[in-house]
DNA sequence: TTGTACGCGTTATCAA
DNA sequence: TTGATAACGCGTACAA
């Protein structure tokens, strides 16, 4: 597969250079016949632009980094694919970088991503990060910044997110209906936008059916397998919930499993529900049940707004903040 | 956060960009004194030299692409973690593609990434792959290519690779152990490596254990749900294995789903075997059992042998295949 | 020890 | 209608 430039066809037709970039580019100033028979030339031997020059000549990379907290985590992957899908089809290349939960790695993919020069970012903040100072920095200077899942408070820029209230509200609401009336929230970092509106969903639903909200059976927990198990643990030793339900996606797994070890000593019909986006929850036993977000979506939503924003001429100035709908699984 | 040239600097110490450039490499032909000078300058500005003139000057990008069939999936989630962090540590980019088992995206993800002049690219083929003459044209002209998991039969390549042989030998006589005769294994399209060489251990531990090969317990599927749960029904409904052996990550929950839901029709204790590295498979019922591959390491060691290739001066001659071992996870 | 000039591939400006 | 030249940011051969 030979690189052919802009120079080897000149030389091959005897033209200038600027020439064939303006045939190329089908420019009005240029007589029908080179522009002819340049195309043919240029497909012959299977021209392509070097997408490197361009970006050097242009200070644009048609590249947009994504900062995610893992890979490894179904929500993730299918919010990348929907990104890969709008971007790949808007001609942009898509560079992933994990956090790791760290605030020190987000940074580090800030810089890297940055410097690399990549047009814009999409992120979904780590557990860690409590304002968003090291972003602001870079989205100061015109580097454009999209939020989604998981946003800072902040005014000021574009964010996607699902409906984190009403998923929260509706898998409470149905634990509920169920003659639940002791259930457990257990769930992320409060410095995370998601952990308060899913609590709010929460609460607002026991309200709504008349059920105090006792803040006995609200827990928050890191990322730690670890300290999921002894939440569960602890809730099972002395508050006896008679339901559980996780709100985090990451966390959501090491709590189940908890709970599976020790189900023997709770009513067997104790539900479970999640709020992930695992997609063989309906296997499991005992049962697993969740909010599931539409994480596809969120990621070409976000995306496009990114693109459309890239390619605009003018700087936006309001900035949208997108809500999608989440759906129980109830297994 | 500004940018900062070479050019900036240059001029702010009245010096020329090529001092300063060679300053900032350490060369021995400039003055210790301005050395320091523009050293400390430069972390002041805090410069950092733009890649994209790198690359056009270099025709390098340190950039490496991937291409899977999915990211969607935990054991390339996982080998993919092996690859960021082997090229993140050596200061290299990871784009990455997705093939979705067609192989016209393969081939439009290969051009993707040539174009954009990524220095070489890991790569495991999709399940529609049955040659690598789009990769031959572009390996031929001097691209670094090394494969992994899926590979090409092809000498002449770079190869990372799980004892698939072994894994599946392994499973086998596990159930065989467990007084199993008649096991149903059922696999990825033989144009892939890994459904021949697991394929081969499945009867070789039948043979070792004196168990004639049966061709009806043997059924090839494609990636299609739909297809995946025929298969599995045509075995309950003739062939009545005693144990199944599903030989594809990929195919694994699909076939598993369809077992699940008529399990009822068969003995309580059938085991069922994937080759999957899904983590949460202990949490099934009834029980799935895994072989499971070392992907994160399978990424790391792929990624390492490209990037000692292109940071290699002398052309490789000998090509590696290295193969990892794999592990039973009984639940 | 430092500076000037060039080239990587492309496009825009100016000249012919 | 076409061509020459400069510029994007960098490193290096050559000149001073």
């Amino acid at each position: 597969m030979e690189v052919i430039t802009l120079k080897d066809i000149a030389k091959a037709l005897n033209l200038s250079t600027s020439t064939v970039s303006r045939a190329l580019r089908d420019s009005y100033e240029i007589n029908e016949k080179t522009k002819k028979l340049v195309a043919e030339y240029a497909k012959k031997v299977n021209y392509r632009p070097n997408p490197i020059a361009l970006s050097l000549k242009d200070n644009k990379s048609r590249a947009i980094g994504v900062i995610v907290p893992e890979i490894a985590n179904n929500f993730f992957s299918q919010a990348i694919n929907g990104i890969e899908d709008e971007a790949y089809s808007r001609g942009y290349h898509v560079v992933i970088c994990q956090s790791h939960e760290s605030l020190e790695r987000e940074k580090e993919n800030l810089r890297h991503l940055f410097e690399r020069r990549v047009d814009g970012i999409l992120i979904s903040l780590s557990g860690k990060t409590k304002d968003i100072k090291h972003i602001l920095e870079y989205s100061e200077s015109n580097f454009a910044v999209v939020f989604f899942d998981r946003v800072p408070e902040s005014s000021g820029f574009h964010k996607v997110v699902a409906d984190n209230f009403s998923g929260a509200f509706a898998a409470t609401e149905y634990l509920i209906q169920q003659g639940k009336k002791r259930i457990a929230h257990i769930t992320s970092p409060l410095t995370l936008s998601i952990t308060k509106e899913r609590l709010e969903g929460y609460k607002k639903a026991l309200e709504k059916h008349g059920i105090v909200v006792d803040n006995e059976l609200i827990k928050y927990c890191g990322f730690d397998p670890e300290e999921a198990k002894a939440t569960i643990n602890d809730f099972i030793n002395t508050q006896k919930p008679d339901a559980f339900f996780t709100c985090s996606d990451r966390l959501a797994l090491h709590c189940y499993e908890a709970f599976q070890s020790r189900k023997d000593e709770m009513p067997a019909d104790t539900p479970f529900f999640g709020f992930t986006n695992l997609n063989v929850s309906h296997l499991f036993s005992p049962k697993l049940s969740t909010v599931v977000q539409p994480a596809y979506e969120m990621g070409a939503r976000a995306a496009k707004i990114l693109l459309d924003q890239l390619e605009s001429k003018r700087k936006v100035k309001d900035f949208e903040k997108i809500v999608l709908e989440t759906y129980l699984k109830i297994s």
